[in-house]
DNA sequence: GGAGTATGTCGTAAACATACGACATATTAT
DNA sequence: ATAATATGTCGTATGTTTACGACATACTCC
């Protein structure tokens, strides 16, 4: 489940297959316009394709592509109604990337916090 | 505080600068690379440049351009020791920017749930 | 059927990211 | 001084992302 990692830059398969996964989904984090529409989906009960892009400041044809992004790690999906996209999250891919994720994060902070040392001369 | 948005493509100044900042970590963490040098950092205490790259599977320029890509966030931050460079996690900024992803993590998660409907007919 | 609307895909230009070797510089050891 | 080591930067090749307009397809309403 959710292992179809491809269009990769080179080096990435040498990695953790944990880390090459949570850093697909901050992939898909990694530009406002996917974020905003994450947001809306969130928010909203209707969000059709349309809606979407007329919430954005940018073309049709370039939101269809960030929600390719989106699809592509399974983050959304969509019901088709007539001639109208419903799109919606998909609650449980998100709550799989969401967990890992946040995971992460306490771990590091954990660890972090325990080897404190002082770092004096340090330059940002 | 935290506000040097500069190599971006060129629509992504429309969007919310809490977004543009968000998206800006997200990207930070969207390369394997870098999320083991961060979990490398966190873990030990003496994180010479050098042990970084030999930790790694790259060569030592690519992984000085990762730092770079950290660095640009403030997330690390190194000391000179004679002719070594010793690495390290810079617990603030860090600090900030995960707070604030977790935050908006959530907030999405709990948004998400309130307006739960019902989406039959839907595709992956 | 035909006009209008909604949607997705294709081609493409520009910008950005990734990965490496070669080079320059600074520090330590001989 | 000279050699060896550590580090960062530069140039560059390759691949990916972003953004758009144009096109193709499918559904609705008359």
């Amino acid at each position: 489940m959710f292992t179809t990692y491809s269009a990769m830059h080179p080096k990435t398969e040498a990695f953790e297959p944990g880390l090459q996964e949570l850093s697909l989904f901050a992939k898909s984090l990694a530009h406002p316009a996917r974020m905003a529409i994450i947001e809306l989906l969130a928010r909203r009960k209707s969000c059709y394709s349309g809606d979407i892009a007329q919430e954005l400041p940018l073309q049709r044809s370039t939101v269809a592509q960030h929600l390719q992004e989106l699809k592509k790690l399974g983050l959304i999906k969509g019901s088709i109604e007539g001639q109208y996209v419903n799109y919606c999250l998909n609650p449980d891919v998100l709550r799989h990337y969401t967990q890992s994720l946040e995971q992460w994060l306490t771990q590091i902070k954990l660890e972090q916090s325990e080897n404190r040392i002082d770092h004096n001369n340090c330059w940002t």
